[in-house]
DNA sequence: CCTACCGATCGGTAGG
DNA sequence: CCTACCGATCGGTAGG
């Protein structure tokens, strides 16, 4: 966890219309700027964490506050709502599961789907099981308790992401590496991987590749 | 759902100090006692329900009453905790799904693996997507509620359940079906199909057997 | 971002 | 199994 213990002595806000004793505009910070979009990013580092291990509803923002330092509704100056603040960790994470993806196809020729199916695998266990990613299995864990506005609007970023299995799928498919209806298999598949969550130790020492490889014994035909 | 929609008219409160038109002490059932185990069941369905629909921190004790015609305090009647019902509705599943698997497993041959893989992971889909099954799923979903004590008791059932697969994977990876290692296999494959809880929809018509033949077609090799 | 606080909800209980 | 209630927690806010 990265969640600061030492706040970076948050300037006192100053209210509409009336006298502070510092002076006004945003204070300026004398070299560093260190706490700009800081504070919102060690709130949302802390969430992620926090949810989870703990869970979304068994997690206060009382909880999150101390996590970095703040007092009790000081979040809320950060994010209007607990749910807000849920949403923008799941955001957060499918934007950088898609990167993550996108990264890893770029080495993949088009016409090599068994390596870009080993390429979208190993991506998707390091967005799940990476030291320090929570944000993503947050996302697979706490769907519920979003709304259906911020549901759909997630959905979008799944679609994407689960698009780019789709060709490689065909392609093993007509292949023959691959024996079961694309569609299936995608749901299967990324199934068996988002599971890991549940089970997976990184401190048994088990590495993602040696997964990666199980996976890919697992769904593919030799041929 | 088996949740009373009407419920047993729960009669008007008697505010405190004032006499009650009803006898005093416990009704004499005239004959029939249908009520023994009888609520108690009631509430481990509707809580089972309420649990997998909305989340189990998402649904009260209070809802859970109202679902099966009680009022707010009653269901600590039965269950000493919300905790204890929760526990109760898992090990009430994780029975259920023992004595399914079994029942599947007692058609097929020990020589033939590819039936007796074929029914385990059919008895696994109607475990979770069968009509009125709500039990296994809020256990896989609903795990972090628990308190250690009871995690450690279903953690016995669990090996139980999963035990019963090892043999079959095993005699697959031997006749050369299976290539993947048995112990990384068994928990990809377990993954695949838990997961379906999130994207399986009864009312789209898919069925359990089409499941299970693409299941069967992605993991297994022809040989 | 802190202080001080509110209103609502919730699990649980005493006593019948 | 109901009545009446308590204590605690929690998301959120006004005002500074």
């Amino acid at each position: 966890m990265t969640a600061a213990v030492l706040p970076a002595e948050p300037e006192p806000p100053t209210p509409a219309g009336q006298l502070s004793k510092r002076p006004r505009g945003r204070p300026r910070k004398t070299e560093d700027e260190r706490d700009d979009g800081n504070r919102r990013q060690a709130l949302l580092s802390a969430a992620a964490h926090l949810f989870r291990v703990q869970g979304f509803d068994a997690t206060s923002t009382r909880d999150i506050a101390a996590a970095v330092g703040m007092h009790s509704g000081s979040p809320f100056y950060h994010f209007k709502s607990k749910d807000a603040l849920l949403y923008a960790v799941m955001e957060e994470g499918m934007h950088a599961a898609i990167a993550r993806q996108a990264k890893a196809l770029l080495g993949a020729a088009p016409d090599q789907p068994l390596v870009q199916i080993r390429r979208l695998i190993r991506a998707h266990f390091d967005t799940l099981l990476g030291p320090g990613n929570d944000f993503v299995p947050v996302m697979l864990y706490e769907h519920r308790s979003l709304n259906a506005r911020q549901r759909a609007a997630l959905a979008k970023l799944q679609v994407d992401y689960e698009a780019a299995w789709t060709p490689v799928l065909e392609a093993l498919h007509a292949s023959g590496h691959l024996r079961a209806p694309v569609k299936l298999s995608r749901l299967l598949i990324l199934g068996a991987l988002n599971w890991s969550v549940q089970w997976f130790d990184r401190k048994k020492g088990a590495s993602l590749d040696g997964l990666t490889d199980a996976a890919m014994a697992l769904f593919l035909k030799e041929c």
